[in-house]
DNA sequence: TTGTATGCGTTATCAG
DNA sequence: CTGATAACGCATACAA
């Protein structure tokens, strides 16, 4: 039998041909010999993979691709990397991808119905294994998931999810956690708490409506719906939903915000009118970012599990895709928030 | 010429050969009237163009992969997604892939060397058609890079580079934004103004320390060794090197930090000391989130362009890859910073 | 145990 | 203008 001598040429890469071809073997028996010992002299199975040590060999993903029909890659469609929330998740995700063998490929919805339906396209035509999605905040109907859904990739949704889909569903415990917040506004004795919710069509802003009412009701507060705003993501809106709370006839005592942006918007607008927190106004609300905690003395924080959600996905979705459950009882998974109170709330006001 | 009836399975996704099946044609004649209208009859053109509608036909890029070999996607191998420097920038990285037709796909290093180097390892045999990188703090030499470099691979820096390879970099000013910041403390009356620097390996703390001296030497201080401390990426090591710094003989008067994180790894600190911002210790940084403005009210940041960053190298990757420009003439592009300073560094200790 | 042939979806080449 | 064939890299059913 004869050696592998040519070294190979740095620009190209070997393939199983080449190593066939030095060796003066078929490319079935180097194929089997790169795969399972089954089937196989181990000398010849030994030489082989000395010549594709030697020859630098890597088998070719997309060939395997082609051939097996998948991708060994998975779509992420989030609503915007560039928050906190979706970049911890994200991290989560790309941490068990990585260990299980899989690519992680980004998509990015920008809070669009439109985008959103075009980053499914992309994906199905990219071929992806399997989709992790959190909905944008336009999105309405989800016909573009369902067809995809039907045809047999797996998703999972994380966060923001439609009920129209049935399939695994990870999510924070969006109404546990509202609720705790609203009753701690409550328990510092705030009456008159606002809340500024995100899309009115999103899963979570249901959720977190239904906690803060439950809290509300449970303590004899009537609800009060000029209270209550919605705002999209822009930070124009933000600031003009507040500015619009902040010009009522009464003035709320507590603002229960639904991300950091419109916490961070509040704080801009609270301070521009020179109105004190906490002394003039509570703060609180749903928070991925520690900094919220670390940096204003009074924000109290509802910490949201981010990272684990995005492990949890991804567990499932893969789970999925290698049809470890045969029969897919979906399930849907309620990670906990934590509440984070700051003792400062009381001694602040110095 | 038979007409396209069948309709097409839910289940599996329809192939040209499908198109040609159903019209009676051959899978050449379906792909030129697919691809170009070049050489095709008008009419045929139309039933097949009507046709691969009606079967929701979508090209497979995986073949089309193995056939042209590159993958229309582009590798991003950063130290952490979560980070809002490098989610940022990716998002700007997704933009301008997005629309030149690429897709990005995600990975981390974690700022170990070892991770980069498997990342590389996966990059080259996904077959990306080019790579993103800013290097780990752990990284101190590249032949990893310089391999995949050498067989061809377009490869473009950005934030963290190694001059061992000749490329395009893309990188924020930092000597400047050190420079003007050490420059405004020293203007708000310090001297003692210590560095918080990250690892002594990368590029981005080579470029700093060196304004932050200048800055020093303009103004006549002293540079003294003991107020630079570098830190790797871990909030314990963040923490002891503080904790170091702060129990020194001669305690500084500022705190220049380079990351959010050293901020607010400040920030606790200092507050557990009972140390208070800006009376007992001005504080600024270089940051990416304009929370770090928005929640401290004596926060002086240097803002780096994250955004701007990811496009830009983006953009000069997909030029090598697309191979506009014949000559690689390897550019190093600057990106200015932006001081933010806000002027309640004065009226805060009311 | 090894080799031959085939196919995954597409396009390019060449022959009609 | 259209059709047959080969090729991209790999795995496998089947033949030897």
């Amino acid at each position: 039998m004869k050696n592998c001598t040519k070294t190979r040429l740095a620009l190209e890469t070997a393939t199983i041909k080449d190593i066939a071809k030095a060796l003066n073997l078929s490319t079935s028996t180097v194929s089997r010999a790169l795969r399972g010992s089954y089937e196989i002299n181990p000398e010849t199975k030994r030489i082989v993979l000395e010549c594709a040590e030697k020859l630098n060999y890597r088998p070719n993903p997309i060939a395997l691709s082609l051939k097996e029909n998948r991708s060994r890659a998975i779509g992420v469609v989030v609503p915007e990397i560039d928050n906190p929330f979706f970049s911890q998740a994200i991290n989560g995700i790309e941490a068990i991808a990585y260990n299980r063998g899989y690519h992680v490929v980004i998509f990015q919805s920008h809070e669009s119905y439109d985008r959103e339906v075009v980053n499914i396209q992309h994906l199905a035509s990219r071929r992806v294994d399997g989709v992790l999605i959190s909905l944008s905040g336009q999105t309405t109907h989800v016909e573009h998931l369902k067809e995809l859904h039907t045809k047999g990739m797996p998703i999972v949704f994380f966060d923001r999810f439609s009920d129209e889909i049935n399939t695994h569903k990870v999510v924070a415990d969006n109404y546990q956690g509202a609720f705790e917040g609203t009753e701690h506004l409550i328990n510092s004795g705030k009456k008159h708490i606002a809340h500024l919710a995100a899309s009115p069509t999103l899963s979570i802003t249901r959720e977190r409506i239904s906690g803060y009412k439950a809290a509300l009701e449970k303590h004899g507060i009537p609800y009060n719906e000029d209270f209550v705003k919605y705002c999209n993501f822009s930070i124009e809106d933000m600031e003009n939903v507040i500015d619009e709370l902040l010009s009522q006839p009464i003035l709320p005592e507590a603002i229960f915000t639904v991300s950091d942006r419109l916490a961070m918007a509040c704080l801009k607008i609270l301070k521009k009118r020179n109105i004190r927190i906490p002394e003039d106004m509570a703060l609180m609300g749903f928070s991925n970012l520690k900094v919220a905690e670390l940096l204003s003395p009074s924000f109290t924080s509802v910490i949201q599990p981010a990272l684990e959600m995005g492990q949890r996905a991804a567990e499932l979705l893969l789970d999925l895709v290698e049809k470890k459950s045969k029969s897919p009882a979906y399930q849907t998974v309620t990670l906990p928030t934590e509440l984070v109170i700051r003792d400062s709330t009381k001694t602040a006001s110095k």
